[in-house]
DNA sequence: CTGTTAGCGCTTTCAG
DNA sequence: CTGAAAGCGCTAACAG
C-alpha cells in the first residue's frame, strides 16, 4: 500500500493563508465572508482535493444530511428495500448510508446508537426485533417485531399472501402440506402462520403432527427440517416456507433427495425476491413489493423528519405469483386413491 | 417524534461511579482495570443500553472495524456487488457500510474522503473513473476506469464475453447488429466494444454505419437511440447492448414500436443481473459472476489490510447465456435471401 | 470580514 | 488500578 496523504482542514487554511474557521464557513457557505477569500479558498480546496472528514462534522453538528437503512445482513430481501429507498433518497438532496449489523442479538438498538448519535439524521430499519419506540433520530421499521409500542411501520399483507398459496396447493390437490415458519418475533412471520391454519381449516384439512416447523429464516436451518421431513414415511407433498430463500433452500434438498419439484413435490416460498425466479424451477411465491416498502419506508421517514404528519403504518398487498414450483400431488400419494395405508406409501 | 434519550460515555461513568476513561478501558477490553470495575461497568452498560458513537471513536482511534463499499447508486448491479461482498465480510470480523456517492462526477474521490478519513478502515469501489492510486485507506476497484495508474482490480472478461454474445447472434443469421456500448471511460465498455468489432471482422460481416453507439449506459440514452436505430428503414435485425439494464431498455422500446423480441429483432445484454432473467422475453446476456466479484474484492482488500502479498488484478471468466430474446432475423430481412435491395426492405 | 476559543464524544498517555 | 488532561477534525459563538 502507498504511504495515505490526508489532507484536512488545517492544510487548506494553511496554504491560503486564512483560519481553519474562514474554510469552515467557506464549506459550508456561511455568510459574512469576503469573495475574494472564498475564490481563494475554494481554488485551494480544488487543488489539494479536499473533502471534509464525515466523523468530525457529524460530531459538531446538530444534523447531518445522511439517512441510514440498518439491516441485519445483505441478503436479497434487504438488498430489493435498500434499492427501493435509495431511489427516494436519492432525490431527496439526502445521502444513504446502508449499514449491516452482523446479525447478532440486539443489531438493532447497536447500529441505531453508533450511527444515530451522529452521523445519520434518521434511519429505517429492516426487520428489527428489539426496539422500544423511544429512538435517538426518527426511525422507520419495515416487517417489524410482533408486538405493542410500534415503530412507524411499513409491511405487507402477510396473512391474506398466506391463505392464497395455501390455497393454491389445496387447490391442486395438496392435503399433506407442511409449513417452514420463519422468526416467531416477527410480525408477519407470525400472520404467514396464521394464514396457513387458517386456510387449511377452512378447507377442512388437518395439519399432520411435525408438519409445522420453524426455520427462524436460516437456510440451514431449513434444509435440516426439510431433510427430516421428506425421509419420513409419510412424507408431506408440499411445502409452504415464510420465505423464498429457505423455500429454495428446501427444494435443493429435496432434489439431493431425488425428488423431482414439482412432480414429487411442489414448493411455495414468499417474499418474491429476484432469486426466486432464478431457481430451478421457478418458485411459485407470494409477492410482496419490496422495493416499494423501501421506498414507501423512506418517504414516510422523511416526512417524519420534515415533521409533516401522516398515518404510521402502512400495509401494502400482498399477490400469488404461480411459476414452475407447484403442481399436483403425485398418483400414490393423493389422498384421494389411497384411504388408510397412507403410512406404508414411500417416495421414490 | 417522541423525545431522544441519547446515553454517552459520560453517563455510563457518572452512574457507576468511574471516570469516562475508565469505562473506556472497558468497553475496549483494555488491561489494568480491576475485575469487579469491569463488572460493574458492565452492568451499567447492560442496564442503560449504552453503545459506542462511531463518529466519536473513529477520530480518535487510528483503525476502525468498519469496511466500506463505495457505490455511484443502489442499482440491481452494485446491489450484486455489495451481497458477495457483504458475505466475505460478515465472516472477517468487519462490519460493512456501503455508500451511495449520489452518481455526480467525483463521488469516489468524495465518498472516501469523506468515510476514508476515520470512518472505514478500507473501501471498495465500484466502477470508480476519476482516481488515483494514492488514497487514503487501502481500495480495490470493481471493473474500473480505462487507463493507467490503476488500483488493485477485479474485473470480468468482457473481450471474450463480448465476441461469444457477437457470435451466437451471428450464427443464428444476423449480419445487421447494432452495438449499445457503454461508458467509454470504462475499461470493460471498451472491450466489449472491442470484442463487437473482433467477432465481426472474423467473421467477414462489416458493420453498418450508426450501428455502433454510445449510451452511457443511461436506459434514457439506449431508449432514445434504440427508437432511432429501430426507425431506419435498414433497421438491425439485432441489437447487442453492453449492459443489461440498457438491453432492457431497447427491448422495451422495441416492443413499443410494435417489433416483437425475438421473431423482429434479437436482443442480448451483458451482466446478467436479475433482472435479465425477469424481462418479458427473458433476455440472452453474457454473464458476469457479479457476486463473486464482490466478494473477491473484498478477499483482496482484507489481504491488502493484513499486508498480505497477492496478485493485484483478478480477471473472472464470462459465459453467454442464451434465454428468449434471440433467435433468427425475420425472413425478409435475411441477407441470403435479399442481396441488394435491404435499403427498400421495411420492417412492419 | 476574520481569527480566537471552546467544545462534540471518545481514547490515550501519564501522574497519582 | 484509576482519573485528569490533551486532543482527533471540525463548527459556532464571540471578539477583534
Amino acid at each position: 500500500m502507498e504511504p495515505a496523504p490526508r489532507v484536512k482542514m488545517a492544510d487548506v487554511a494553511a496554504k491560503a493563508g486564512v483560519s481553519v474557521a474562514t474554510v469552515s464557513k467557506v464549506v459550508n457557505g456561511r455568510y459574512g465572508v469576503a469573495k475574494e477569500t472564498v475564490e481563494l479558498v475554494q481554488g485551494v480546496i480544488e487543488e489539494l482535493g479536499y473533502a471534509g472528514n464525515l466523523s468530525a462534522s457529524s460530531l459538531r453538528m446538530p444534523q447531518t444530511n445522511m439517512l441510514g437503512i440498518l439491516v441485519a445482513s445483505f441478503e436479497p430481501f434487504s438488498a430489493e428495500m435498500i434499492k427501493g429507498a435509495a431511489s427516494v433518497a436519492e432525490s431527496s438532496g439526502y445521502e444513504l448510508l446502508a449499514h449491516s449489523g452482523g446479525d447478532t442479538h440486539g443489531w438493532e438498538r447497536r447500529s441505531l446508537a453508533r450511527l444515530g448519535g451522529t452521523l445519520i439524521a434518521g434511519a429505517v430499519l429492516v426487520t428489527p426485533t428489539v426496539l422500544d419506540a423511544r429512538t435517538v433520530v426518527p426511525v422507520v421499521a419495515v416487517d417489524p417485531h410482533y408486538g405493542p409500542n410500534r415503530l412507524p411501520t411499513i409491511d405487507a399483507d402477510s396473512f391474506t399472501g398466506a391463505e392464497r398459496a395455501t390455497e393454491h396447493l389445496i387447490s391442486l390437490g395438496h392435503t399433506r402440506i407442511a409449513f417452514l415458519g420463519g422468526r416467531s418475533e416477527l410480525d408477519s412471520a407470525h400472520l404467514r402462520e396464521a394464514g396457513f391454519r387458517n386456510a387449511m381449516a377452512e378447507a377442512g384439512i388437518p395439519i399432520e403432527s411435525g408438519f409445522l416447523r420453524e426455520t427462524r429464516y436460516q437456510p440451514d436451518r431449513a434444509a435440516e427440517v426439510a431433510r427430516e421431513l421428506l425421509l419420513r414415511d409419510d412424507r408431506p407433498t408440499a411445502i409452504f416456507a415464510a420465505n423464498d430463500v429457505t423455500a429454495i433452500r428446501a427444494m435443493e434438498v429435496a432434489q439431493e433427495l431425488g425428488l423431482s419439484v414439482p412432480e414429487d413435490l411442489s414448493v411455495v416460498g414468499f417474499d418474491d425476491v429476484p432469486d426466486a425466479t432464478l431457481a430451478k424451477p421457478a418458485l411459485t411465491t407470494v409477492r410482496q413489493p419490496l422495493q416499494e416498502m423501501g421506498a414507501e419506508a423512506m418517504r414516510m421517514l422523511l416526512d417524519l423528519i420534515a415533521g409533516v404528519e401522516r398515518e404510521h403504518h402502512v400495509r401494502m398487498a400482498t399477490e400469488l405469483v404461480v411459476r414452475a414450483s407447484t403442481g399436483e400431488p403425485p398418483l400414490e400419494l393423493r389422498p384421494a386413491s389411497a384411504a388408510g395405508d397412507l403410512a406404508t406409501a414411500s417416495a421414490d
